[in-house]
DNA sequence: GGCGGGATTGGAACGTCGTTCCATTTTGTC
DNA sequence: GACAAAATGGAACGACGTTCCAATCCCGCC
């Protein structure tokens, strides 16, 4: 008999899906440096070397938990009438995805040939093409959008990485962005006059804008190439 | 008596730039991951004990580090004629200075709040300046060319983590680019035609070359908002 | 010119992590 | 029901960042 009734321990079976699930989870709810092989096995209610059964290390159960994260972008953001539209809204796409788990800014940025990069490249560059960018410049186009969605995202990470998961979310990056503003503003105004003047701006910059507008200021580099 | 001749102790005095320079070298031969408080005392031939009396943490230490390599680029690129001169040979200054010490990357792109960054924000954020961006637009456009340059910086960073420091590191960069370009040519056309498309441009690329592209590519951005 | 106390040193010890190892249990097959 | 393979759980290993502390050094003062 093939088919049989799943018994107790089938049905709590450890797979990497599950496995790969709670560990978002656990990312999600307590920051990057909660996830560990110890606290996973914890929620699992079973051992590190059972977990090591169906993953092969830590990279690769971050590498799966950010592709799980990222196809959903890319499989979802198809929409939009003009190239240049769809790349916005692709882009939107991994910025709130990030927002909503920072852990992937820092896994994006720090592993970049992963094959979530890979799902953006792909992504990106099939709208690049459309917008008539001649052959030979879109491999540079291409990476220069991705390096600068990278470059965001591991900025993003960065900034959760410091932030105390008991504290509200806003009110910490408003503090803390003050606290920066207030360090600049401090700096020796004939070396640092520039810097100066954007401490004024930057507490209340929004991020989500901040990132839409260096994606616009790329795609209008781009259409000047074309 | 104030000033005695120092004491055999005193000539091989610990001092915090001793230390920073000792880890550089560490970084520099060895890479990102042989920096260790144990290899550092040991070559300093000493305790972790004694470090941790000149130096905060590993953070501390890494970012005095950074800033050091990139404070040499910032003071020593404020040639050439144009601000999108200035702005090409400063970025090219960072992209010299990660190659030479890929660690570099990863410290700017893991932790954009530390000094070194602002060093950068202020050498780019002169010459955006001068480039007639407006003002309102100053902070987005800056924030762009800065996470590019962080993006890619990781990136870098991200490469040379790789590659066994026993190897020749041109070879190796070819190497692995074409097992890379290998594995994407076998993903599934209908899904990543693009990316298969790239895996030919892939293994010839220039670096150097991409990262002056992607420059550009803002810069042109920059001159059409302005 | 010795001496007291702060500055500095070297190395042991602590707690945590990723990973490996292995004895044990569970499952599917004849 | 027995046997091999798949899967499990937890102990153990080695390395790391960091802390702790006893020992040593150096300087200003009597």
């Amino acid at each position: 008999m093939k088919n049989k009734i799943p018994t107790e321990r089938r049905t709590n079976a450890l797979s990497k899906a599950r496995i790969v699930e709670a560990a978002i989870e656990i990312l999600d709810r307590e920051g990057e440096d909660a996830l560990t092989f110890r606290a996973l096995a914890a929620r699992l209610s079973t051992g590190s070397g059972a977990i090591y059964w169906h993953v092969a290390d830590k990279n690769d159960l971050l590498a799966t938990a950010t592709d799980h994260v990222i196809a959903r972008v890319t499989t979802n953001a198809v929409r939009g009438s003009t190239p240049q539209e769809v790349i916005r809204t692709m882009a939107l796409g991994v910025f709130d995805a990030i927002h909503a788990h920072p852990w992937v800014g820092g896994q994006l940025s720090r592993n970049p040939w992963q094959y979530a990069v890979v799902r953006l490249l792909e992504g990106v560059g099939g709208q690049v093409q459309a917008l008539g960018v001649p052959e030979h410049a879109q491999f540079n186009a291409v990476t220069a959008l991705m390096s600068f969605i990278l470059g965001l995202a591991g900025q993003y990470a960065a900034g959760a990485r410091l932030f105390p998961p008991d504290m509200d979310r806003a009110a910490f990056r408003k503090t803390f962005l003050e606290t920066v503003a207030a360090r600049w503003s401090r700096l020796d105004p004939t070396e640092h006059p520039f810097v100066r003047q954007l401490s004024k701006v930057l507490p209340e910059h929004d991020d989500r804008e901040q990132f839409l507008a260096g994606i616009d200021l790329i795609l209008a580099g781009m259409e000047s190439i074309r």
